[in-house]
DNA sequence: GCGACAG
DNA sequence: ATCTTGTCGC
């Protein structure tokens, strides 16, 4: 792990480059979603995405899986385990974590047609979380569901399930590209970005935080998001692929 | 200069 | 993320 720096598919980088990559594909994440907030032009299936590590890091598991938007019953899983290139930086997760996810994703054999993934979409420095990294590379709509904040400020959301409150950051070089400050009027000094959304998926649980990705925006995210949820904190999508890459299922009861 | 910091 | 059992509370 330690000539991490030297490639990544196509790339060769060190922090600094990772940084301005970044910058450069931010440029062309595009937030709009090929269908509305609700249900009826959604498409067929969702495909939760999310990452594990064995070997104290040694080794990275990507787990991917396809469910029935309409009914959430899984239709289809995919895991891969491969050798990790990087350690883990803050803000610079996607150069970790995307090898394997982009490998597992290729192993489906039914196309995915939506990406819900664990981290966050824009809600990053740069704008560009492994959410919103990763459907740009798939040229897929996409979103993340995170459970800790990286970046923005927000209050607390309401008790109830479904309770949500804005999460804001201060202006950001492609903000004004993507379309998030959330009031051109404003004087330049007083203007937020609006990142994501803080939402309480379960009473009386510390909330996740929903961010949009590439071809995607806030309201589609956050309807998604909602109807994906079940008992738990998690969303369906993101919850299965959680406890597949995570190995304590394969310890417990291996199938 | 001092914190904060997805998984 | 990961190392880890039982346990308190809705």
């Amino acid at each position: 792990m330690s000539e991490w720096t030297t490639a990544l598919h196509d790339w060769n980088l060190d922090p600094a480059d990772a940084v301005a990559k970044q910058r450069e594909m931010a440029t062309r994440l595009t937030l709009t979603p090929p269908w509305g907030a609700s249900p009826e032009a959604w498409p067929a299936t969702i495909t939760g995405v999310d990452i594990g590590f064995e070997d104290a890091g040694e080794v990275t598991r990507a787990a991917v899986v396809t469910l029935d938007l309409a009914t959430l019953e899984p239709l289809e899983q995919q895991l891969i385990r491969q050798p990790t290139r990087m350690p883990y930086i803050p803000g610079l997760l996607s150069f970790r974590e995307l090898p394997a996810a982009i490998a597992a994703i290729e192993a489906l054999e039914r196309p995915p047609e939506c990406l819900m993934v664990d981290g966050h979409g824009i809600a990053h420095p740069r704008r560009l979380g492994v959410a919103a990294h990763l459907g740009l590379w798939c040229d897929l709509p996409s979103f993340g569901v995170a459970k800790k904040r990286l970046c923005g400020k927000h209050g607390e959301p309401g008790d109830a399930r479904g309770d949500w409150v804005a999460l804001t950051d201060r202006v950001r070089e492609a903000d004004a590209e993507l379309g998030i400050i959330e009031d051109t009027a404003l004087p330049r000094r007083e203007q937020r970005s609006q990142l994501g959304a803080v939402l309480r998926s379960r009473a009386k649980v510390k909330p996740v935080f929903v961010s949009p990705g590439q071809r995607m925006n806030l309201d589609t995210a956050l309807s998604m998001t909602l109807h994906c949820l079940g008992k738990t904190k998690l969303p369906e999508p993101t919850r299965l692929a959680d406890q597949l890459a995570s190995r304590r299922l394969k310890r417990l009861r291996d199938a």
